[in-house]
DNA sequence: TGGGGTTAT
DNA sequence: ATAACCC
C-alpha cells in the first residue's frame, strides 16, 4: 500500500515513526520517492496550529455584526470562548456566565451547545491542511498538528541547489536565539517556519480564521511554543532553547499529557514541576505510577516525544449529550433520548457510514464529588437495525430508543428516585457500507456557507436565568 | 464548570 | 466499562 523504501544498514538506527505506513487517510510519501534523503532526515518538523478562540470566531463569521462587540460563547452558565474584545474586558475562558456579566456588562452573549457549526469549520480547517501535507493530526476542534517533514526536504534539497542561501524566518524565534545557517537543523525549522507562515495564510484568505503556530523537533515542543505569542502570531523552537521552553512550565500539570490526576499523585510525591520529576528517581516513580507512565512523564518532561503525527480522518465516533439541572422520571429520559438521538441519527445519516455499536452514559447527582460520576452500557446495535441507517426511514428510531432504555435500566432502578444531571448517546463503532465503491477518502466535506443577508441566527442569549429541567 | 473527542487498561 | 487524557 506503501513506497516503502529497501532497508539499508543505517535504517536500522534512524528509522523513525513518520516513516511507517499510517493507519489511515490514505497518507504516504507523494511525488517521487527519494530514500536516501528521506531516510537522513533524523529531525522531524511539526507544525502545531491553535486557532484563535475558536467558537467566537466562528460566531463572528456567521454574523460580522458581533466583530467589534465584546462576545462570549455560553454553554449553560459557563462561558467557553470569548473575542479578544471581551479578553480586554477580562472575560477570560469558562467564566461562569455571572462572574462574566459583572466584569462586563455589554458581553453580548450567543448560545454555543449545538456544536455542528463548530465541528464543520473544523473538519475544513482539517482538510485544507491536508492540501499541504497528509500528515495532520487533529486535537479537538481547534487544533492540528502537521508532520512538515517531507516538506522541508525538498525545499531544502531545491535550496542546496539553487546556491543561493537566502532564507529568511518567519515570524518569531523563541527567546529570540540567534540562527545558524551553518546548521541544518535551524534551516529546516526555518523552512519548516515558512510552512506554518502559509498553513495560516491559507487558513485565513480561504475560511476567515486566524490562529497561532508552533514549529518545532516533535508534537510536544511545537505545541508548548505555539502558545507563546498570542493572536495571530507564530514562533518556531530552535534545538538550543528547548531547555529553556521546558523550564519554563512552572507547574506539572502545563505538560501536555499529564493531566489533574496523574498531577496530583506527582505532587503527593513532591514533585511539583519539570525539574523536579527529572530530579527524581527513576526507580521510584515507576514504583508508584507504573513503568509505562512514569517512562512517558520523564521523556516528557526532558521534552522527549517520539509520538507520530497520525491522520485519524473521519470520525470514530459520534456523540450528543445535553446536562440539565435534574431528570427524575423515564418519560423525561425518554425525551431527552429522542432529542439526542434526532440530531445523531442527522449527523450519521450525513456521514455515510454504519455505527455498530451504542451507548448511554448518565451523571447522577450527588454533592460530594460534584463531577465525574459516569456510568455507562453499551450494547451491540441488532444487524436488522444497523441496515435502516443509510435510508431516512424514521422507524429507526423508536427501536433505537428501546434499546436506550433498556440500557438505562441496567444503571437505575426506575422504582426507585433518581436524579440524573446528565444524558449522553454515543454511536460508535463505525463501518463503512458494503457497497463499498464511493465510500473510499477524501475524507469529507459538507456544504454549508454563512447566511450572508438572511439575518442573524436567532442564537443571541438575552436572558441568562432560565432555568432547564425541574 | 460544557459538549464533545481519543487511547489505554 | 471505566479511567485517563485532550480541547
Amino acid at each position: 500500500m506503501e513506497p516503502f523504501p529497501p532497508p539499508t544498514e543505517q535504517d536500522e538506527e534512524e528509522a523513525e515513526d513518520w516513516l511507517r505506513p499510517q493507519p489511515a487517510g490514505g497518507a504516504g510519501p507523494s511525488g517521487p520517492s527519494k530514500p536516501a534523503l528521506a531516510r537522513s532526515a533524523a529531525h522531524r518538523v511539526i507544525v502545531h496550529m491553535d486557532l484563535d478562540c475558536f467558537y467566537a470566531q466562528v460566531e463572528m463569521i456567521w454574523n460580522p455584526e458581533l466583530r467589534d462587540k465584546p462576545l462570549g460563547v455560553q454553554q449553560k452558565n459557563l462561558v467557553v470562548t470569548s473575542n479578544y474584545e471581551a479578553r480586554k474586558l477580562g472575560v477570560q475562558k469558562l467564566m461562569f456566565v455571572k462572574d462574566a456579566k459583572e466584569k462586563c456588562p455589554q458581553l453580548v452573549l450567543v448560545n454555543g451547545e449545538d456544536l455542528t457549526a463548530y465541528r464543520e469549520m473544523s473538519y475544513k480547517v482539517t482538510e485544507l491542511l491536508g492540501e499541504f501535507c497528509p500528515l495532520v493530526e487533529r486535537l479537538g476542534l481547534d487544533e492540528n498538528f502537521v508532520d512538515v517533514t517531507e516538506m522541508v526536504e525538498e525545499r531544502l534539497k531545491q535550496l542546496q541547489q539553487s546556491a543561493c542561501s537566502r532564507v529568511c524566518v518567519s515570524g518569531h524565534v523563541y527567546n529570540n536565539q540567534a540562527i545558524n545557517l551553518d546548521d541544518t537543523r535551524h534551516v529546516r525549522l526555518i523552512l519548516g517556519s515558512q510552512i506554518a507562515e502559509e498553513l495560516r495564510e491559507a487558513v485565513y484568505t480561504r475560511l476567515g480564521l486566524t490562529g497561532c503556530a508552533g514549529v518545532a523537533a516533535n508534537k510536544l515542543l511545537s505545541k508548548l511554543v505555539s502558545g507563546t505569542f498570542k493572536p495571530n502570531q507564530q514562533t518556531v523552537l530552535l534545538p538550543e532553547s528547548r531547555p529553556d521552553l521546558i523550564r519554563s512550565l512552572d507547574r506539572i500539570q502545563k505538560v501536555p499529557g499529564i493531566g489533574a490526576k496523574t498531577a496530583r499523585r506527582l505532587e503527593a510525591l513532591g514533585i511539583r514541576n519539570v525539574c523536579d520529576v527529572r530530579a527524581f528517581p527513576s526507580a521510584a516513580l515507576e514504583a508508584e505510577l507504573g513503568a509505562a507512565l512514569a517512562q512517558r512523564i520523564q521523556k516528557l518532561s526532558c521534552g522527549e516525544d517520539e509520538s507520530p503525527v497520525t491522520p485519524w480522518g473521519p470520525p470514530q465516533s459520534f456523540s450528543d449529550e445535553d446536562s440539565f439541572k435534574k431528570c427524575s422520571s423515564e418519560v423525561e429520559v425518554k425525551e431527552k433520548i429522542e432529542e439526542l438521538l434526532h440530531n445523531l441519527l442527522d449527523r450519521i445519516h450525513k456521514d455515510g457510514r454504519q455505527p455498530h455499536t451504542v451507548r448511554l452514559t448518565i451523571r447522577q447527582f450527588s454533592s460530594t464529588d460534584k463531577w465525574f460520576n459516569r456510568e455507562s452500557r453499551q450494547c451491540p446495535i441488532p444487524p436488522h437495525l444497523i441496515q435502516k441507517f443509510g435510508k431516512e426511514s424514521s422507524d429507526i428510531l423508536s427501536p433505537l430508543v428501546d434499546i436506550l432504555l433498556k440500557l438505562f435500566r441496567k444503571m437505575i432502578d426506575v422504582h426507585l428516585p433518581f436524579h440524573l444531571t446528565l444524558l449522553s448517546v454515543c454511536f460508535s463503532n463505525l463501518k463503512d457500507l458494503p457497497c463499498g465503491k464511493k465510500g473510499s477518502i477524501g475524507f469529507y466535506l459538507k456544504q454549508m456557507s454563512p447566511p450572508a443577508g438572511s439575518g442573524k441566527r436567532a442564537r443571541e442569549v438575552e436572558d441568562v436565568s432560565q432555568e432547564e429541567g425541574n
